[in-house]
DNA sequence: AATAATACTGTATGACATACATTATTATGG
DNA sequence: CCATAATAATGTATGTCATACAGTATTATT
């Protein structure tokens, strides 16, 4: 049961990891800050995921990437190209009127309708 | 690109289509039923989507379901078992939270950031 | 000195939406 | 009356991606 609710969850969350790690990247990050950030912000990403997220973005030319060796630690840095930006803002809207309808039919024969505001 | 967007796209609703079903069976509806009252609230979901997402959920024991054969057309209806109910609340609001998280993340450095409310 | 944290690379696996194929009956339009 | 569409459903293979696991290496902390 407590197996498939998670992996029920993780389903849930697929996709929406790639919008947000994009939404991040409009300005430039390294691997490790995001997993940082993305924690403060309450998603909660290991490294073992967040890397091949970002090899797989830059393959598919969203995001590009460049290394700074200035620090004690080498660290690469990734940013949307302009490619992925206009990919980010067609996800954001997509995204944005799903959740409206999705929240519309579980709001249905409910009370509460207003928790989502 | 178009089929990278369509990809992107399909995997931001991966997930949410399960949500979507599990919250339209708290009352018993047939398949059929289910794609037009789905594309009526804007989840446009083919037959061949469906119905293998619905043989799922009833392995898992999420839902159950009955044969009716007194119309013309014998109809296989399916409803939320209570263990489905349970999962269902669950991922509603694992989803709510999640959304809520995924949307001030989007919003940052956005200005139209009611676009949700 | 040992451990944790900070940084990254590479790859196999499992889950699920989708596409495709199929069957069959009833309803509709020409 | 025939062809097509709609209404209903079953079964299965494929592609995609998050995750887990394994690994490397250096710096920082205890």
């Amino acid at each position: 049961m407590s197996n498939l609710l998670n992996s029920l969850k993780i389903e849930l969350r697929r996709g929406t990891l790639t919008l947000a790690v994009l939404s991040q990247l409009r300005t430039p990050q390294y691997g490790y800050s995001l997993v940082q950030s993305l924690e403060g912000a309450g998603i909660s990403i290991d490294q073992s995921t967040l890397y091949p997220l970002l090899r797989r973005l830059e393959k598919q030319e969203l995001v590009s990437s460049s290394w700074d060796t200035s620090e004690s630690r080498p660290r690469k840095y990734y940013v949307l190209s302009e490619f992925g930006l206009e990919i980010f803002l067609e996800l954001k809207e997509e995204w944005i009127n799903n959740s409206k309808e999705l929240y519309s039919l579980l709001g249905e024969g409910d009370e509460d309708e207003n928790e989502f505001n």
